[in-house]
DNA sequence: GTCTATACTACGATAGAC
DNA sequence: GTCTATCGTAGTATAGAC
């Protein structure tokens, strides 16, 4: 399809220039079409860029699907069971971080994060708000000696762990002394994520 | 100043629109000025974005003297004081994170992170590596059984906790379910990041 | 549906007045 | 040092051929 091959050209050019910057003519050249089949498919740019806050949403939804399916298992019960899942849940997110297709999409969401636009709501409802849900079910069986504002404080924390592997990639790389993320670091960053949040859902009541 | 007013124009402009996106005439504008003025302070529009760079560096570094400079110190010998000391050094990263100031430049800084340009090295080498240096060698004192790839790998986590507060504050926003963090939310936040660091620093030998 | 052609606006750089 | 004026380029949108 024409319009997919819109959507993924533009994914990359509006991550890598923003909105303003990215040029309609560029991304149309890229799918190897004019760029009046984007007025055509999206009715111009600022359709063609919620198309995209769509697909990318799509795209984390369905990463993550299984992860939070395991998590709103009804059989998830035990204070162990919920670790086990949670852990679970962010080894997912934390690979998904570590993942070169997420480069892609990273930038286009880290600007709707600090500017958010109507492409931010398709965003949030569309992936972020399920796996953020699962995670504090799961949490308020681990951690009950918090109240639900320290629930979700402390989920987010145990989730900018893992962002910080792609949001902060750069300096990542430069603090690991490397050039990129080798497929050994890469099991040595997610043992280190499970280890850690292991060590935080394990405080509070034992 | 009429090239610090540029400067600080271009700030906002760049990390709202990028690069590309940032016109020089609207920076221009904001600063009161005409465009050319660019031309004549900075040489064009490449080198008010290296300026930008080592701005944003001196900022960040300012506010991170103090900690930075606690870690340094000699005295710091004991794993009690080591960990007071990251403790202190992570608190005032994650109020920085938190602070209105911030959101200025964190969008020019996220992008650098994600596709790095010259600005990057700027960036690094001007802020993030003294933070970096400084809460590596408190850890090291902290948790011996690590080695140097999983302590590093350790720090940056500690550091994700606090970064999300801004890299993902639209996200953050609504899984506290509110429009903006009150300062009550803030202190809550950076207990939070307190305890959970705590929680890491107090694994591995006694 | 996809193309070419065109209208209009805005961009960065630069020259030159003051 | 700061301004105005201008040049060449590139942007989005749109109309209309096929």
């Amino acid at each position: 399809m024409l319009s997919e091959r819109l959507i993924d050209s533009a994914i990359e050019h509006f991550g890598r220039r923003g909105f303003e910057g990215a040029s309609t003519r560029e991304i149309a050249a890229a799918s190897g079409t004019a760029m009046s089949s984007i007025t055509y498919h999206f009715g111009g740019k600022e359709g063609l860029y919620l198309a995209v806050a769509d697909h990318v949403a799509n795209r984390i939804a369905a990463r993550q699907a299984d992860a939070i399916a395991a998590a709103r298992d009804e059989a998830v019960t035990s204070r162990e069971q919920a670790t086990e899942s949670l852990l679970t849940l962010l080894d997912s997110f934390g690979r998904m971080m570590l993942a070169p297709q997420s480069a892609a999409w990273a930038s286009f969401v880290l600007r709707e994060q600090q500017q958010p636009t109507a492409a931010f709501e398709r965003l949030y409802e569309g992936a972020m708000k399920g796996i953020v849900e699962a995670a504090i079910s799961l949490f308020a069986k681990i951690r009950p000696d918090l109240n639900e504002a320290e629930m979700r404080a402390t989920v987010i924390m145990l989730f900018g762990q893992a962002m910080i592997l792609r949001s902060g990639r750069a300096a990542v790389c430069r603090a690991l002394g490397a050039d990129a993320i080798s497929p050994a670091m890469e099991s040595m960053l997610l043992a280190r994520l499970r280890a850690n949040s292991l060590a935080i859902l394990s405080e509070g009541p034992g």
